[in-house]
RNA sequence: GGGCUUGUAGCUCAGCUGGCUAGAGCGCACGCCUGAUAAGCGUGAGGUCGCAGGUUCGAGUCCUGCCAGGCCCA
């Protein structure tokens, strides 16, 4: 910083000091009643017209609604997203990767978060000088659109091949994108939406295949049991949203299970599905409950106690005193005798044991239940499952089982019981249970052969099983934003199983396993890739219509007869389509629009941004292959924000009523409305969304506007080139200098903050020196000199100067968050460049503006300056002056070295300021002094000049009178 | 029920490793300007920092419990 210039003031003073003194007597003061009146002198001529006042074609009202789509049309016409990857790139490559939404249904408050926000990034990396292209992504594949699709098709679906209603989806899933892309186009988020990655395109498909080829050579894919809902009627496994609930008549029985080393004691468990009991391999118990032993007839049996009364009344009992009570972890691990079949059980604990229904104690047959499954996968219990694929028993029951159908069985089993003794009491009841919704018969969980990646497997070349690798990079080189999304991957890393990546379903990308005559599976990795080969020629279709010894037309295995060979039927999770887009998109460069540019696209991505569900969705489904086939991380930082709440903090839902339509919003606010409100948010956490909130957001950004249209209609025919004032060390202390140091930190901090992903920093950073810095202390300050100065005068010219600096600084620092507007602006300062685009323009470098001396006294005169403009608000209070040009102050020197007085008053917004050496700062009153005619000041040089008029030394200058 | 997380003025948020009368913007009230005018400026009033305990010389800031939310699971 520059050092005051000690003699300024001095100057001043002796200036101030042979000002003319008011004299009460003089003719000057008859014409002080008039000045009072705070106008002109009616006589006097009519200044008005001299002065410099604002002009712009800068409208005030915006016009987002009609105004943004033509900006669009303007960026894509000057091919803005393809000049941006062409041009210099001083800071290299910034790879941002977009999570696929998925392609069903319009836009919502969701979208316009994420996407924004990732537009916040593209664009500012963008400015700041990296080559930060944006493949937009759509996720196309899976149950939502197959299951729409189908409810349209009704009755007709019955008589379709696989192939017809893939081709179906699939035009409803391009339906949605082209829709989509619309809307966030709308956004005026910038990406090559002409490009789009479509996990349904051929391209994609072979992307996902040449990872799958890699996880089945590093030997982590394997097949093995897993309950799922079965349709005994079609054969076939079903979705969740495939079922429908209907009531349905079952028979309820409590059975007691006979314990090992105290034959006369029983655990007794409760089920609505006498015929899984054979395959009944454990019990569960919640080891933090109290049970109890209860007589029951010549029998103990154990119950939890709180539902001990109710089921000992069921079978007749009303004394339920227990014999002794004891927490469930004491049954852990106690062995029991199966009623019927010829072994032992254990007791397990289980959280989701409750205290609702039944007894306390669950019967647990992990080949019918998903709980149950889980249950005995952590107990290492088999996956056991004797019923088969059309609802009858195999032989591994007991033989008055085998054969049965499984309905039928219920009633088998229910009297064996009863003739056994096992069996406490048993009653018929009616509940809702699943039904196809097709076949509308029940369906019944039923573990079917399924394709897992193992999470746990070391790698065939030796590498870290997927999870140990995942949670070491978590812990220690993934960046997370914020910090604690890294405990919540480790949680959900901590806990997942294995990967279950198989799905009975016909829209999606095939599992390209065959089949041998034998049942034996054929899948490897030469294998995968011969399918991958037609795949990325002909697409997924080609499964479906091509034989096996086609599609493996490039695959040689000695000895293997092709012809015998059958497809598989099941799909890719979906998770796995687009968990593996950093191999189809990153590592396989998408189009040739990324090679293009200076640099590779790369991989790994610097940045996944998506909501904080994502954690366990696409962030964990994208990594674990990852680290599989690539030994690191896709991406090197994850930045989440929250969900959207209603204003009371409650979730968003439609059938809540308290959804907010976003093609509503666009309506009313239009798009840089509503990326001012993304900037602003903290994106954490839950962010409440009211229609309120755009209202004030649409305020906040009218006071910008408001600033910068204010910058622009100062700067009407000013040219920076022709008119352009060097700084001197002596203007150190003007309000320009001030004003040009906190541009320089504003860059820098809005820069800092778009380089860290603060957007809201960033935001509120533009805001308050919009508001505060420019607004009501700068623009305010030099009004006067704008208005009132010659045209040309040098004090104007360095205005004007400043002022055009930061119109073009600002404009650039908002051109992210506000796409139109700042164009707007830039456009406003290129006239006649039919070219000009702020977005092409880069952020300010400011180093040349760091020149400029500014004087070390501001921050203090700053702060005096709150004070001083106190002392005028109470002065005027209390002297009933209205006008605060009526008001002058008289201050203390001290501290003030190298200042005008000049611009302190304007600082004030008052007609002068006199300093007084040793004085207490103090207001005083102008009224009994002339006003200018022209400025309307009071400063102490006002009188009668050559055309009449009363005016002030520089306003007599300024006309040359 | 579990993991992660949030609760500071009417609203949106700052308050780093505990330390002066808890800050900002918006909104609100009052006033000014009428040469930024469906704009601009000034002054001012608003908070038991979710609740209850505890640690400490001292807690919005640390610990425990509770209440009310959110995401993901069960």
């Amino acid at each position: 910083m520059t050092p005051p210039c000690a003699g300024t003031l001095a100057l001043k003073q002796v200036r101030l000091s042979i000002l003319p003194t008011p004299d009460p007597c003089s003719a000057m003061n008859d014409q002080a009643a008039d000045a009072k009146s705070d106008k002109p002198s009616a006589q006097g001529p009519n200044y008005k017209k001299s002065l410099n006042l604002p002009k712009t074609a800068f409208p005030m009202k915006a016009n987002l609604v009609q105004n943004e789509p033509a900006s669009d049309k303007r960026w894509a016409k000057l091919g803005v997203y393809d000049a941006l990857r062409t041009q210099d790139h001083p800071k290299g490559a910034y790879v941002f990767h977009d999570g696929p939404p998925y392609a069903n249904g319009d836009i919502h408050l969701g979208h316009l978060l994420n996407k924004v926000l990732k537009d916040l990034v593209v664009r500012s990396k963008s400015m700041a000088g990296y080559d930060c292209p944006y493949t937009p992504g759509w996720d196309c594949h899976g149950l939502p659109i197959e299951h729409k699709v189908m409810q349209d098709l009704g009755d007709k679906a019955r008589d379709m091949d696989a192939l017809k209603i893939r081709k179906k989806c699939e035009s409803y899933a391009n339906k949605f994108v082209k829709l989509q892309k619309a809307q966030m186009q709308r956004l005026l988020t910038m990406a090559d939406y002409d490009d789009p990655y479509l996990t349904m395109l051929p391209k994609y498909e072979a992307g996902v295949l040449d990872v799958f080829a890699q996880l089945v050579e590093k030997g982590v894919v394997y097949r093995d049991l897993k309950p799922v809902h079965w349709s005994i009627d079609n054969q076939t496994a079903l979705a969740e949203a495939e079922l429908e609930y209907h009531d349905r008549e079952d028979v309820s029985v409590f059975v007691n299970f006979h314990c090992v080393d105290q034959p006369n004691r029983s655990l007794m468990i409760w089920t609505t599905t006498p015929w899984t009991l054979p395959a009944n391999l454990a019990v569960a118990v919640h080891e933090r409950y109290e049970y109890g032993i209860y007589q029951a007839g010549d029998r103990e049996v154990v119950l939890a106690t709180e539902l001990a009364a109710k089921v000992l009344a069921k079978g007749g009992i009303d004394s339920a005193e227990p014999k002794s009570t004891f927490p469930g972890r004491d049954l852990i691990g106690v062995a029991y005798q199966h009623p019927f079949c010829d072994r032992e059980g254990k007791v397990a604990h289980a959280e989701y044991v409750t205290l609702e229904d039944g007894t306390g104690l669950v019967h647990t047959a992990p080949g019918h239940g998903t709980d149950d499954y889980q249950t005995g996968l952590r107990e290492g219990l088999d996956v056991y499952c004797p019923v088969q694929a059309n609802g009858t028993f195999d032989d591994t029951v007991p033989d008055w089982l085998v054969g049965q159908h499984i309905w039928k069985a219920n009633g088998a089993v229910v009297e064996h019981l009863r003739d056994s003794g096992h069996l406490f009491h048993d009653y018929k009841f009616m509940h809702s249970y699943p039904h196809d919704w097709r076949g509308k018969k029940p369906v019944i969980f039923r573990a079917t052969e399924q394709w897992f990646i193992g999470v746990d497997k070391p790698l065939a070349d030796g590498g870290q099983p997927m999870r140990e690798a995942a949670l070491k990079l978590t812990e220690d080189t993934i960046d997370f934003l914020p910090n604690w999304g890294r405990n919540r991957m480790r949680g959900m890393l901590d806990s997942r199983p294995d990967w279950c990546v198989s799905r009975q379903r016909s829209w999606g990308l095939p599992i390209p396993a065959f089949f041998k005559a034998d049942g034996s599976p054929l899948l490897n990795p030469a294998s995968v890739r011969a399918v991958a080969k037609v795949v990325q020629a002909k697409g997924s279709d080609a499964w479906f219509y091509m034989e096996p010894a086609d599609l493996l037309a490039d695959y040689d295995e000695e000895g293997l007869d092709k012809s015998t060979l059958t497809k598989g039927k099941d799909t890719f999770d979906v998770w796995f389509e687009s968990g593996s887009s950093w191999n189809a998109v990153l590592r396989q460069g998408w189009n040739d629009k990324q090679a293009q540019g200076t640099e590779a696209r790369g991989y790994p991505a610097d940045l996944y941004l998506e909501g904080s569900d994502q954690h366990r969705g696409w962030f964990q489904h994208s990594l674990l292959p990852a680290l599989a086939v690539t030994g690191q991380s896709p991406f090197k930082t994850v930045l989440t924000h929250g969900f959207m709440v209603d204003k009371d903090g409650k979730k968003m839902s439609k059938s809540g009523g308290n959804a907010l339509a976003i093609q509503t919003l666009m309506k009313d606010y239009g798009a840089d409305v509503c990326r001012w409100w993304v900037a602003g948010l903290n994106p954490d956490n839950d962010i409440k969304v009211d229609m309120g909130f755009f209202k004030l957001a649409g305020e906040e950004y009218r006071k910008v506007r408001n600033t910068v249209r204010f910058l622009l209609s100062n700067l009407d025919g000013f040219s920076f080139d022709a008119h352009k004032v060097r700084f001197e060390e002596a203007d150190a202390a003007s309000p320009d200098a001030w004003v040009t140091g906190e541009l320089v930190n504003l860059s820098q901090t809005v820069t800092d903050a778009y380089e860290s992903l603060q957007f809201r920093k960033a935001a509120e950073a533009l805001f308050n020196f919009c508001n505060d810095t420019l607004s009501s202390v700068y623009l305010v300050a030099t009004k006067d000199r704008l208005y009132c100065d010659a045209a040309d005068g040098s004090r104007r010219r360095r205005t004007q100067c400043t002022l055009h600096r930061v119109a073009t600084t600002l404009a650039r620092l908002l051109a992210p968050i506000l796409p139109h507007t700042a164009d707007e602006a830039w456009r406003a300062l290129h006239p006649g460049d039919d070219t000009a685009c702020v977005h092409l323009a880069g952020f300010a470098d400011v180093a040349c503006m760091q020149d400029i001396p500014v004087s070390a006294g501001w921050p203090a005169v700053i702060a005096r300056r709150e004070s001083w403009m106190k002392l005028v608000e109470d002065f005027r209070k209390a002297n009933d002056i209205k006008n605060p040009l009526d008001i002058g102050l008289v201050v203390d020197p001290a501290g003030l070295e190298g200042f005008d007085p000049v611009d302190l008053a304007d600082l004030c917004g008052i007609s002068r300021v006199t300093p007084q050496a040793g004085a207490t700062d103090a207001a005083v009153d102008l009224r009994e002094e002339p006003a200018c005619a022209r400025s309307w000041k009071r400063d102490g040089t006002v009188k009668e000049r050559s055309d009449g008029g009363l005016l002030s030394d520089r306003d007599a200058a300024a006309l040359g009178v």
